[in-house]
DNA sequence: CGATTCTAGTCAGGGCCCTTGCCTAGAAAG
DNA sequence: CTTTCTAGGCAAGGGCCCTGACTAGAATCG
């Protein structure tokens, strides 16, 4: 007699997505395997099951139950259908650029690395981006459902673009992920409705490795001290971009230069003859050789940069990142135990440049593909 | 057969919910109204009044349909009824203490304004909030659910108390808001069970003054200039409080001071002797009065604040409030103009001192009072 | 003034989703 | 070969919502 029930559909999708979680959990469950997993009943178990399994999110691995568990009827195990494809995550800095397909598991299908040249040309950039992006989705056999990008320069978020604040540096230089990228993903059809279902997100790669750090409590704060000069604010437990996406791009705000004046904290390093010439990136090797006298000049820069996170953000902790920032951080937390308000810091639980940064894209990859899936069966 | 399924209670939940809601924004409606204006059959419409009833959230008005609006049977209107109960509205100055009840239509019911002396004494503070709010509450014969609380000082966030940062102006003094107001209040016994079901919510003037601008888009700012020095950051469209709710206390900010020495915005007034004697509060009559040079000195301060803060949360625009800071704008506009990463910036749409901080605790009042209405109907 | 009109509210029937209880399938253990 | 034990399926029932028909009751019209 009637036929459209919106209410009731909205319990069914929720059982459906239990089953979807669960499975991305387990990986294979028997349907009373869900059932028990799950807290249903069995034959709302196997209703999900054969719902899902038409839909083509859910398939019949042809595993049985191993004999091993006693005795009993065989059971059959039920997967995710390989259809749901990968996510690719994608990480660009001057050492190169890394692209990982990861199933809906989290694990890595394919990777690629290609390396890049000092200082970057664009073009270059753009075909080594295109070429192992191409790669790994290519050899991953499987269709690529979104990418997430972390670029080592300052992102725009309503485009994507990494753009070029005026005389900071810019070390990967113009270039359009999104762009590129684009013509690799193919998004589940259906996803397409949802309003937030961006199929290339590109984000500075310092917030990227904010989010890997271990414990993240609600509030701190990333200061990413190498080439160039970042910050990730962690607030009410997720990274926060600002309104252009350049929140924590930090190369301009004023701090204490030598002889006390009030310069922005780039050209600290203008003063002390610590950019690389011809470039606007930051020596690190001569800052990891430098005298005392110029650490001390450099860690009381950053502690102005703390004070200043400290005074607008309240982090609980600051964490200290990049290059050459863990290799000061005595000399950096001995400057900021002078600011009238304190703040716990300390080092980066990853040191590499690349990998707590691949390692942020990934799990926000991951968690995207995964709610991709779940939304795919409450749109239909 | 059965009696637990908690599955169905989610979909009734929701249509009560819809219906709380509707009456809410509505105020009264009959049955019939209440299914058209939800969408929902009108035999759905009557169980879940009837459910609502017997819960003691809506009851009959006695009014019935006016014979004027036609031939037909006369309905019966029904409304939230009057021991859901009311929110307080709490701001406390140095120019006074000012109470407030809301109804869950977000009508004041009753005001209480209390003045309190310059400097101010703790203790009157104390006996003021007290007397102020139990006038409110009692006068408007209903029972207090909540209380959210503005104060002219640094809130603790953990604690919700009134915390004296070293050197920064401390106008109200010593307090305990949550303490004081905690007798008064007296929350739906469900509402207890609820995880975030806090009682009084305590926060920094500033904060709350920024929720009342208009507009109010994701990402902005709002600096406060008075005897105080203050900043809200709204980033995603919330506002940011940080770990310890201290975030946006900007006294020790490091800016450009006179000489382009690098000092904390606050020392820029004792340098420039604009701070009153004996207290810790920035003398706003002399602010006002002040020759071009001081201006233009504090007006570089403010911009290297500015400069910060778009450095570390970069906001859509700026929004300057106080009680100076309008009347500096456009030395500030100026002398912002400089920086290498422009910023719109305009003066706040509210300029009284305790009206805008007012209208933002309200606001949160009420949606804290309409939601614990709501949530109260889905834990039973 | 009675018949008509029109709307609020209720009742009966039915669909969907879930649950429990019972049955069948089918392999291992004895 | 019989027993044992688990996966899966079927049937019945309850809760929630919906549609459609019915009752209640006041205003309007002839």
């Amino acid at each position: 007699m009637t036929d459209a029930k919106p209410s009731q559909d909205l319990v069914r999708a929720r059982t459906d997505e239990h089953v979807l979680r669960a499975l991305m959990q387990h990986r294979r469950l028997t349907r009373a395997e869900l059932a028990t997993e799950i807290g249903i009943s069995r034959p709302t178990a196997g209703e999900s099951v054969r719902r899902l399994t038409e839909r083509g999110l859910v398939a019949d691995t042809g595993e049985r139950t191993p004999g091993g568990r006693g005795r009993g009827r065989v059971g059959s195990y039920y997967a995710l259908a390989p259809e749901i494809g990968v996510a690719l995550a994608v990480t660009i800095a001057p050492a190169g650029v890394v692209a990982e397909c990861l199933d809906v598991y989290g694990d890595t299908v394919t990777r690629a690395v290609r390396p890049i040249d000092r200082p970057a040309r664009p073009a270059q950039v753009a075909g080594a981006l295109r070429d192992a992006a191409a790669w790994a989705v290519e050899t991953s056999g499987r269709p690529a459902r979104l990418a997430v990008v972390g670029a080592a320069d300052p992102v725009d978020r309503a485009t994507g673009r990494l753009v070029h604040l005026p005389d900071a540096p810019f070390l990967v230089g113009e270039l359009d992920p999104a762009a590129i990228l684009a013509p690799l993903v193919h998004p589940r059809p259906i996803t397409a409705e949802d309003g937030e279902a961006l199929e290339v997100i590109v984000d500075n790669d310092v917030n990227w490795a904010a989010l890997a750090e271990p414990g993240r409590p609600g509030d701190f704060a990333y200061l990413y001290l190498g080439e160039g000069l970042g910050c990730a604010i962690v607030s009410d437990g997720e990274v926060r971009r600002g309104h252009s996406g350049l929140a924590g791009e930090i190369a301009h705000l004023l701090t204490v230069g030598p002889k006390g004046r009030a310069i922005p904290f780039i050209e600290v390093f203008n003063e002390l003859g610590l950019r690389r010439p011809g470039t606007t990136a930051i020596d690190v090797d001569r800052v990891l050789t430098s005298k005392s006298g110029a650490r001390k000049t450099i860690a009381a820069a950053v502690a102005g940069a703390i004070a200043a996170v400290v005074a607008l953000a309240d982090p609980q902790h600051m964490v200290i990142g990049g290059e050459w920032g863990p290799a000061l951080i005595d000399v950096i937390e001995a400057a900021a135990k002078e600011l009238p308000r304190n703040v716990p810091i300390r080092a980066a639980a990853h040191t590499g440049t690349t990998e707590p940064v691949l390692a942020g894209v990934k799990a926000e990859a991951l968690r995207r593909l995964r709610s991709s899936v779940v939304w795919a069966q409450s749109l239909t």
